[in-house]
DNA sequence: GTCGTGAACGACATATACTATGTAGTATA
């Protein structure tokens, strides 16, 4: 099978990493020219195999040697240059490169002087103490290795996080943080920040008036397992669940300069200090400053510092070094999306798996300020689903809450549809016809071909009770990879049918994903957010639909619920043709 | 490795903290 995006992904990374064993210095050109190949080789949507040698270095990033060796891949399968490679640094030796600790050069000096190949080679020499004896190694580093080694084999490498686990980890460590003596400010930056769907590691950042009671509050956390490092003004730890964070302290005025550093991304950190440079200015973690002078221009905000540097404020999730700096110096940066009026995916008690009453969910959603609201039980296809006796029942209820609410807020009696393997969907057209708000998903069948997932999809959208699709990829981020689909297709009947797309809120979920959204956001497709909330408390969710979307550059034009309430209503009153 | 300038070559490399060693490697965004 020809190669497709994956596999040239996987090409690029292996090179780098080769190359960085190679040249011994993570700062090699090459190296940095694969990785810069493989960011800009990410960011295309068009399929890859159909370009040519000279449109491929049409792609910034992409020069001569790389075109020719992606075309390579794409022609024989195999690109000989990673094959040299390969021969040189066996698997086994790459494999140690993932020992934390354990950079290029280091390994480099284990297998020259000592001839370690392998994680047995390395067991060895440390078992027998012949690391200590090299040059530059001391007692130190060889416990430091084998305590490395340990975790390594014990565990494998540390793993990225789910966003789901990793958000409310870091809320429990600020709320600890915040509670020390001193402290004004407390929050997390990183990848959490930017609202990644997998979370390296926890960045937080502390402001107070001493840093040392915060270091100690930390490392003395239920939640630590081990400390990496601990500085004046750093602190690393690792929780029990495997997870690093990484803490810091500043003072109050170097707040815009830290939390700036720490969101990162790396890339989009390094575009910003080389814009600095070019100002007569440096930027690092404490400050903007001038270089000759070393007189601070911006510190205290981001904000500040931005606009020193000519530029807008830039949200954290567009700082992906994705072109987002010249986004904004030419105006162009996506809007954000203005108040939700409505969500259209929430649950219950009366789902089996919800804990909510009609009535407290209802009062969440006006103390929003909401002008709709669509209450979706599980249909009885699935396993918390529910019967059609109790669903009239509660139609009935709706019926009389709306009256006491007047036209504040408008209620729908929704379902949520279940999506057999065929598209089937619960209980019979007459039925369905009497909601007044239908989603439809998958919730089961993962397994079934790309085909006839996108049959399933398309046929469940063909059903003229259904509005919207819910969680269209039905995947669990850490867990569920979701459904393989024709996406182009699946858009093109969401086009013709007139169903709308869901942006599920829930933090397992975030389906659409942003990859999906980016595809999706170029066609005449209705997008709906939702929080697919299971309690009253989880309705506020629809703001990490907001957060995806606008990680994805979707435009409100597009998104039912951020319309004019008149216009959504309207929307939501047409019939299907 | 890429890219821009000018047709082969030079420029490109942000800024800092921590650790274990006595200058350098590794790590972080």
């Amino acid at each position: 099978m020809a190669a497709g995006k994956r596999e040239i992904l996987e090409m690029l990374r292996e090179l780098a990493q080769l190359t960085l064993l190679e040249e011994e210095n993570p700062q090699s050109f090459r190296v940095r020219a694969y990785e810069s190949a493989e960011h800009a080789i990410n960011a295309q949507t068009a399929e890859l195999s159909a370009l040519s040698l000279k449109e491929l270095q049409q792609i910034e990033g992409i020069g001569k040697s790389t075109a020719e060796k992606i075309r390579e891949l794409i022609e024989t399968d195999r690109v000989q240059r990673l094959d040299e490679l390969r021969a040189k640094h066996p698997q086994s030796v790459v494999a140690l490169l993932r020992i934390q600790g354990l950079g290029p050069k280091m390994l480099g000096r284990l297998r020259a002087e000592l001839g370690v190949q392998s994680l047995a080679d390395l067991r060895r020499v440390l078992a027998e103490q012949r690391l200590r004896g090299l040059k530059g190694f001391g007692e130190k580093s060889e416990e430091k290795l084998r305590l490395a080694v340990a975790k390594l084999e014990e565990q494998g490498v540390l793993d990225r996080s789910p966003i789901a686990d990793a958000l409310p980890l870091a809320e429990r460590i600020l709320e600890e943080l915040r509670a020390v003596p001193g402290v004004s400010h407390a929050q997390y930056a990183g990848s959490l920040r930017r609202f990644s769907e997998t979370i390296g590691d926890i960045d937080i950042i502390v402001t107070a008036s001493a840093a040392e009671p915060v270091m100690q509050a930390l490392i003395r956390s239920s939640v630590v397992d081990r400390v990496l490092a601990q500085g004046e003004g750093k602190t690393s730890i690792v929780t029990r669940g495997e997870v690093q964070v990484d803490l810091r302290v500043v003072a109050d005025h170097q707040l815009g300069a830290a939390l700036l550093y720490f969101t990162g991304s790396k890339g989009h950190n390094i575009k910003l200090r080389q814009r600095a440079l070019a100002r007569g200015l440096t930027l690092n973690e404490y400050a903007l400053s001038e270089l000759d002078s070393g007189k601070v221009v911006a510190s205290e905000t981001e904000a500040a510092i931005y606009a020193a540097l000519g530029l807008p404020f830039i949200p954290p999730v567009l700082r992906e070094d994705g072109g987002e700096i010249e986004a904004a110096e030419a105006g162009r940066l996506p809007l954000p999306l203005p108040a939700l009026l409505g969500d259209f995916h929430v649950h219950t008690e009366l789902s089996g798996d919800a804990r909510s009453s009609l009535r407290e969910v209802v009062q969440s959603a006006r103390a929003r300020g909401y002008r709709a609201l669509a209450i979706t039980e599980h249909a009885e296809g699935t396993r918390a689903g529910v019967g059609r006796a109790q669903l009239l029942e509660q139609a009935a209820q709706i019926r009389s809450l709306q009256a006491e609410l007047g036209t504040e807020l408008r209620l729908l009696h929704g379902v949520e549809l279940n999506i057999g393997p065929e598209g089937e969907l619960d209980y019979d057209p007459e039925f369905r016809a009497q909601f007044d708000f239908c989603l439809a998903s998958v919730h089961s069948h993962f397994e079934l071909e790309r085909a006839a997932q996108t049959q399933r999809i398309v046929r469940a959208m063909e059903d003229p009770s259904v509005r919207m699709i819910g969680h269209l990829a039905a995947r669990h981020i850490g867990s569920g990879p979701g459904i393989e689909l024709d996406l182009e297709a699946v858009l093109a009947a969401a086009e013709r049918t007139g169903t709308a797309l869901e942006i599920n809120g829930s933090l397992e979920r975030l389906d659409l994903s942003v990859d999906m959204l980016r595809v999706a956001r170029q066609r005449r497709v209705a997008l709906i957010l939702t929080s697919d909330a299971h309690h009253e408390a989880e309705l506020g969710r629809i703001q990490f639909a907001a957060l995806n979307a606008q990680r994805a550059g979707v435009a409100p034009e597009q998104v039912v619920n951020a319309w004019p309430a008149p216009r959504m209503l309207d929307w939501l009153a047409a019939k299907r043709a």
